[in-house]
DNA sequence: GTGGTCTAGACCACG
DNA sequence: GTGGTCTAGACCACA
């Protein structure tokens, strides 16, 4: 679930970061979900405790988890509030990415089909799901 | 044209990749277009002349750029068959962003805007293109 | 009335220390007025009873509250006496937190707002008493 | 200049974010001005390298330091638009503080000594300074 | 030489 | 048992 690749030029605490920021999209991990504690996933992916403390603490500065003193990080639910300039960040990268994508070929097509793909995989892991949005 | 921010967090040579990376998607560098010198871009950036060069390197082997020894770096033309790798993994970065985008509220029509965005900046750089694509 | 956050970063037992403390500075609970026991609230917040004790031990070493064996905890009077010392590391604290606030854009008016704002919350607590200090 | 308590309850980290972030404030520290290396200041205080980083990279996500790969850390220039955020943060704090000094006696004349206080120390490290501002 | 990352350990505060 | 802090080292990327 977890799995990362310890010959990647990315840092591991970044790999990290970005899977379970991908589980939390998704909705494999629901708000307010008890992660592994730092000890036990650095136990489980045999890596030090300190990297996985550091992948934890990004996240919660990014707002994708809270952890409390003796207790463990939980995911945190999505305020709408605190999002707007989260999502205006991403918009930006999102024009950079799109103008690249095109240059390369892209069709507006293409463009919606990721769009369905992005919606899909975030129904898919809502349990409770009432088929369409 | 070429200006940077010399406090960002991201490397100089990755800010130069990215700049230069816009103005050729964006066709104000055109094909086969002679870039500066390195020893020149450094002088006017007032940068290490490695930096230039790493910067250019990195395009080069990204396929934005070819160099021919003794006369310098020039834009490489776009070749659709060498691009569908490049797309693919663009693709994928896209899908993750989208994804993230979404979560963070994006909703189909801003996606559209965006499109539209980065096509309407495409044109613009074309200076000999009045009509619509 | 003790409503906490238990996703906050800041220790349970910090938060009611400071809930308590704002109910007495904003005279909701009075001089002399009885808490509520160590276990009541406990079970009532569904929080280790421990935690409340540490709450009340660090508010009774602050001089907001005295506790009588067998009796309960009480909010403790004002006294003029022993709050010259606390006044005085109330004041650096002060001096500290108003420069950091000038710096970021705070005006002499602003200070001003936020001290008839705090004059204003002691005094509405405050149910016998409608005229002005 | 940059002495600490290493007896302190207070973590290290945390003295040192204070301290730098007084200096700042008070304009001993001008901006685009460099801090001492992560090693260099280390060796000098005599504690561990990580602990300085961790002080640098907190006081770069509050927005007071940027720091360049291979360069060092800088002083960052006061910004007005990202600082509305944080204003509106202090000055939570400030009423919460001033209600309890209010409580502990503070006047008003008191508070506006603080801040002429907090003025003159922002000025007197201002070696341009036209005298009032 | 600089900051950034990682490891392998230790101790403390919290609940 | 949990996260938070700190130490004492090491290696890498950047300029």
């Amino acid at each position: 679930m977890f799995e990362l690749d310890i010959r990647s030029r990315k840092a591991i605490y970044e790999q990290l970061v970005d899977r379970i920021k991908e589980l939390i999209i998704n909705q494999v991990l629901q708000p307010d979900e008890k992660l592994p504690s730092v000890r036990m996933l650095a136990k489980q992916l045999t890596i030090n405790p300190n990297t996985i403390q550091k992948a934890y603490r990004e996240l919660e500065q990014q707002g994708y988890l809270y952890s409390i003193q003796g207790k463990g990080s939980f995911v945190a639910p999505v305020e709408v509030m605190h999002n707007e300039m989260k999502l205006n960040e991403v918009k930006s990268q999102l024009l950079k990415l799109i103008s690249e994508a095109v240059y390369l070929g892209l069709t507006k097509e293409d463009l919606l089909t990721l769009y369905e793909e992005a919606k899909q995989k975030m129904e898919g892991g809502d349990e409770n799901d009432d088929r369409d949005s």
